[in-house]
Formats: structure tokens, sequence, C-alpha cells
DNA sequence: CGTTTTGTTTCAGA
DNA sequence: GTCTGAAACAAAAC
């Protein structure tokens, strides 16, 4: 389900933990579970598609892959991935991946990747698209989380849509300018998502997401399977131009 | 009810 | 070592 902001959106329901000690840690999860308990909750951050609870000694990231769920102060019958017991709240994790990194996350995490943070840096993710592989076509490097922290299929598709670039183009046969206005849309639209999501509006405003035709030219939406991992690409044969 | 999906890691084999 | 594709994981909406 989530992309980067719907994840950040989900990080405000953590908020209150912070502050809270750790007593209890249990769940399926393979983890060293000892390193978490009488852990304080210093801070709750995001980068790109993961949470991050910050602790004093260490940080839990939790990823939510394709269909994890979480609840506060409720379960599942089914046993969680991971389960964490704070003095007043409770939160159970399911189907996720998690992980135990440093406290000191800017070891860990490049900060202008994320295109929500304050530190996304356009400039250097047009740098490192210049440096991939030359047969990378534009539909996978949108989804490099190492470029574009927390874009996922959805942005990759409308982001396309509105720079009119057809998703199996290559990386390399594009304009400098076109691969500027790519890597600008992609912080942009990630910015429209988050507050049309915040709204409930998300779905009302996609372009070419699970839609039937283009507002530009009333042409018929295609889709196929692109791209190294067969995602789903939606896009205007018309308005997105194809460069090989 | 089978299919599909807002994702990533792992691992065998080349 | 490095690349690649398939498999694994997992849950609910359609």
């Amino acid at each position: 389900m989530p992309e980067g902001p719907s994840i950040l959106l989900f990080s405000e329901d953590f908020h209150m933990l912070v502050g809270q000690v750790v007593l209890k840690v249990s769940g399926a999860a393979k983890l060293d579970k000892k390193q978490l308990k009488g852990q304080t909750l210093k801070q709750v951050k995001t980068w790109g598609k993961h949470f991050l609870f910050c602790f004093e000694d260490l940080t839990l990231q939790v990823h939510l892959l394709l269909f994890g769920k979480y609840y506060i102060n409720n379960k599942r019958t089914t046993k969680p991935k991971l389960s964490l017991k704070f003095s007043n709240d409770e939160v159970n994790f399911y189907a996720t991946s998690q992980k135990l990194l440093p406290a000191d996350l800017d070891e860990v995490y490049d900060w202008s990747a994320d295109v929500l943070s304050i530190h996304w840096n356009a400039a250097a993710a047009r740098k490192k698209l210049k440096q991939a592989k030359a047969d990378t076509i534009v539909a996978d490097a949108l989804l490099n989380q190492d470029v574009f922290a927390g874009v996922g299929n959805i942005i990759k598709n409308e982001v396309l849509h509105r720079a009119r670039v057809h998703p199996a183009s290559r990386l390399s046969a594009l304009t400098p300018r076109k691969l500027t206005e790519l890597v600008k849309e992609a912080a942009n639209f990630s910015h429209d998502f988050l507050e049309w999501k915040r709204k409930n509006q998300l779905v009302k405003n996609l372009k070419v997401h699970k839609k039937k035709s283009c507002e530009r030219d009333s042409t018929s939406i295609e889709k196929e399977y692109i791209g190294r991992t067969g995602r789903r690409a939606f896009f205007c044969p018309t308005c997105q131009k194809l460069y090989t």
C-alpha cells in the first residue's frame, strides 16, 4: 500500500509514543529484541518508505513492504511480526520487514535522496542518474530508492505523465532539459501526493494510474508490465514521448 | 474465488 | 566479485 508520502502521514500516528519506554518486545521478527527493551523513544522519523524509531542507543527501521499494516493499542488474531509494548501504549506490526540500525542515522541514510526531505537535492539525484547503466529505462530509474527514496509505482506513473515521457524511454536518451524536469517532478508530485492524501483526495487527482483516458487528448491509457521488476506502467501513448 | 497489487530482499546460477 | 531473474514473503481489495 504505501509510498513515501503515505509513510510520512502514517508516521504521525507514532508521535504519541515519543518519550515512552519499551517494556516488552515480541513477535516473529528475527531481530535482537533485547536491544530494544528498556530504551526510550526519542523521535520518529522517516526516510523514503522507512519508518525510523529513534532510541538512545539504536534505531528501529520498519518497512511496510507491499502489504504491511500496524495497529496502535489494537491487534489481529494472527501473531504480529513485531510487537512493542511501551509504557502506556502498544504497537503491533504485521507483514513488515524490520531491522536494527545505529543511533547515528547519518551513517546509514543519504537524506538528499528522500524526495520529501528538506534535504532533498535535485542536482544530486540528477548526477546519480547520469551515472546509471546505459540501458536503464526511466520507469526503473524512478523506482530506484537510492535516487528517489519514497517514490513508488503510482508516483512513477504520474511523474512520467506530467513530464510527458513514455515509461520505457531510455534514461540516457532524454534531453538534458527533460531529465531535469523529471527529477523536479519526482519531488513536486510527491509533495502533491502528500497533500492530496492528507485531504483524502488522492485518487481523484491521479491522471494516469488506473485511469481509462488521458485528459489532454482523450487517448486511451495503456497498461504494460515494464522494467526490471515488471511493475505496472500506465501511460498515454499520444502525449508521452518515447525516447530511445 | 482467482487475480492483482502503492515493495524489497535473498539467493541460485551465469 | 557482479549481475540477473526468480522466488519468497504476505494480506486484502477487486
